[in-house]
DNA sequence: TTAGTTTATTAAAACGATTTAGCTAAGGAG
DNA sequence: CTCCTTAGCTAAATCGTTTTAATAAACTAA
């Protein structure tokens, strides 16, 4: 079928072994034999068989990741660029990606979480585990990977615990950003136009709106305060509410930047002036709100970052390294 | 170090080739040793090493994904939805999912064109080649493989020739449907904010666009066609020099929808009503022109279903049938 | 009883590389 | 001349499975 070492040796007159030897570029050879066996590889076009090298050194240089994301949810829409990121520096280390998502099959059955991360890793395949996940992770879920020292770290979730190296942006930071930003313009009604409770991240959003109009001194009112599920559409309900309280709010923070748009959206229908009447911002920094108008200003999630330290913290961990728990800061974009 | 299947067979007091037998479920075993070794494999937590697996069967049940695109492309942007759908048609076929971007690197130094994807093939470790370029891919760069019988699609490109399978999408036909809708909307006047002389797909949608006009029997101005580079910069600039000429059109069609979106920009600050004054109409259906104001319509490039029929077209070709060649449509959308 | 068949199990070969340990020949030191 | 070193090469072991062919035991049929 296809060739072998073998193949090379025979026609180069040498053994197997040397033919190793030179490919490799370990051990001495004669400049002599070098030629013979350059020029019979290239010849045949052989290419070493990856199966056969990686069983016997013991590594695949491959590394998994691991994608817990809800199913509609585009993998990529969000994280195309924090997988780009991954991809160009672990490939500049010498590795491959694999990609493996929530519900899709892996080794025979559909991926799901408890299952999973162990028999992967103990499947030996795989250098190290990258585990992005969009629900809480529990160290319980990991601590048999940190018991086998196997290399792993996670993205976008916060695991506390020895052995547990993380990458996770600081929401709570941006949030912040937002707020204050709107306050330092001048806002003193400021409303919030939050995600769902049981959403890490919307939780995180919503305390920092609480602390930072506490921090300036701003009496909280509570109806300014609305709940929507993250879609354009709840945006649009909630802003909807929002017009019907007096004193309107002079401004809007918005948990992310498809529920600003549905604001966004309402106010316009409404005849209200973006930024004069009502100020509106967002957060994640998705493109479409470089292109509503007026285009809104939002906190842009560090999303590339997030890839980038992924795989220098893995990497790291794959060498011997410590693990490390990262929090990325997020900036605010007009 | 990791539990082999050895350790099973010595914990279960049989041999080897009894374990392999009864975890892969094939040839006759009695039921005191299925339990048995059922068991220890249990008890060991015993997964078998699938890259010896593979070795032994000549097979890793992995296709490799080749995207040659332009660096600062996002892989993810545009063609996350694709990658998500082929992902998940394979898996679903039992395969496993690898990706290589152009200018990353593979088996050691950086993967440009030529040189990679014999290589790769030859390299035995993949069941199957998918090719997504950017750039026209000529048949001699894909000979070898077809000379190799080894599987593969080509995703975005047309190769014509034998043993080659592609899937691409209909351009010209979408072009066509988004200037039809046009004079279907009474518009007479219609421009083209046309994409880069050397980009295929731009040629194709501009060539739609002269080809519709004539077969209305709509005279084609010259002025009314302006390049740009497919970014929305250059759709504003575009603008700028239609907006000049008189009499002015009464429509743009678009080659993309970041060109739509700049022009829509221009119009809006001219104090143009869009749709009443001009419509515009771009193409690709990103998501932002859902959200720019008014909303632009668009014609919307299949690429979820290009992902989908991509791993079917490879998954047959892997089982032994016969290339296809694909071109699917696109809508357009309001 | 004997030959033939079926059943359950296993020893050993294979997959294609890398790596270890050893061998030969040549060169150098005494 | 002998001993030691070194350079250059290779035989054989190894990685962890799967698979083939063989074996032993048990059962069937005549």
């Amino acid at each position: 079928m296809s060739v072998t070492i073998k193949d090379v040796a025979r026609l180069a007159g040498v053994s197997p072994a040397t033919v190793s030897i030179v490919l490799n570029g370990k051990g001495k050879v004669s400049e002599e034999t070098r030629k013979k066996v350059e020029e019979a590889a290239q010849k045949l076009g052989y290419r070493p068989n990856i199966v056969a090298r990686s069983l016997v050194r013991g590594k695949t240089n491959t590394i998994l990741l691991c994608a817990f994301i809800k199913e509609q949810e585009k993998l990529s829409a969000f994280y195309g660029e924090l997988i780009n990121r991954l991809l160009a520096a672990i490939s500049r280390e010498g590795y491959y990606l694999q990609i493996v998502v929530k519900g899709e099959f892996f080794n025979g059955h559909p991926l799901d979480k408890r299952e999973a991360l162990l028999n992967i890793a103990r499947n030996s395949l795989f250098e190290g585990l990258v585990v992005l996940s969009h629900w809480p992770i529990h160290y319980s879920e990991v601590s048999d990977l940190v018991k086998e020292n196997f290399p792993f770290v996670i993205v976008n979730q916060r695991v506390e615990g020895e052995g547990v190296s993380y990458v996770d942006i600081d929401h709570y930071g941006g949030a912040k950003e937002a707020v204050k930003y709107l306050i330092e313009k001048g806002h003193r009604q400021i409303a919030h136009l939050r995600g769902p409770r049981e959403h890490r991240h919307a939780e995180e959003r919503y305390r920092a709106y609480i602390d930072t109009l506490l921090d300036f001194g701003i009496p909280i009112k509570k109806e300014y305060v609305v709940e929507g599920n993250f879609r354009r559409m709840s945006g649009r309900e909630a802003m909807e509410k929002l017009l019907q309280i007096s004193p309107l709010p002079t401004a809007v923070f918005a948990a992310n930047d498809k529920m600003a748009i549905g604001a966004l959206q309402v106010a316009k229908e409404r005849g209200i002036k973006i930024h004069d009447d009502i100020a509106i911002v967002g957060f994640d920094g998705i493109e479409a709100v470089k292109y509503t108008d007026p285009p809104l200003p939002t906190v842009e999630q560090p999303l590339g970052e997030l890839g980038k330290v992924a795989a220098e913290l893995l990497v790291e961990s794959i060498k011997g390294g410590e693990v490390k728990k990262i929090v990325l800061p997020c900036r605010l974009t007009e």
